[in-house]
DNA sequence: GCCAACGTTGGC
DNA sequence: GCCAACGTTGGC
């Protein structure tokens, strides 16, 4: 079992939206960054994951789960980008801000925080467990 | 709105 | 294969 964590703007892809897509799920498509691909490419279905609005609100808000391992991206004819699908799971009793995250010593090396740029994310059990207990879930 | 960080592109 | 130029992301 592996832990990720997945950017997006609100106002392009926001945790309503992906709720409002059930168990359904929906494609994480867009994606346009190597590393990201490649994290992509080694979920694994029933992974985890964090969904993380950027830009205006800076926070995590809600766990989702992988239920499609990396296909290509319908959103492209250009074979380089594969994508994942994933479902919501459930929203955090609070959400998890960035700068509680900057604060919070144990996610000193999480790379939320140490590489903002990067939009999809491996997580560690040991950050996902922290930022689980900030979010008032027990995991 | 600014700017730092980072990734990609393309000329040589 | 190097590196300068450029574009994008995202925090502040």
């Amino acid at each position: 079992m592996a832990y990720w964590l997945f950017k997006s703007e609100v106002s392009t892809w926001s945790w309503d939206q992906q709720v409002a897509k059930g168990d359904a799920g929906e494609q994480w498509d867009g994606v346009r960054n190597y590393q990201a691909r490649n994290n992509m490419r080694r979920m694994k279905i029933g992974d985890l994951g964090f969904f993380y609005h950027s830009q205006k609100e800076k926070e995590i808000v809600g766990i989702v789960e992988v239920c499609a391992e990396s296909h290509p991206d319908t959103t492209t004819d250009d074979l380089r980008w594969d994508c994942v699908d994933i479902k919501a799971v459930k929203p955090l009793k609070l959400p998890v801000t960035l700068q509680m995250c900057k604060e919070e010593p144990r996610l000193e090396n999480m790379v939320l925080v140490n590489n903002t740029r990067l939009s999809v994310q491996p997580v560690t059990e040991k950050e996902w467990k922290t930022v689980c207990g900030m979010g008032g879930l027990k995991s």
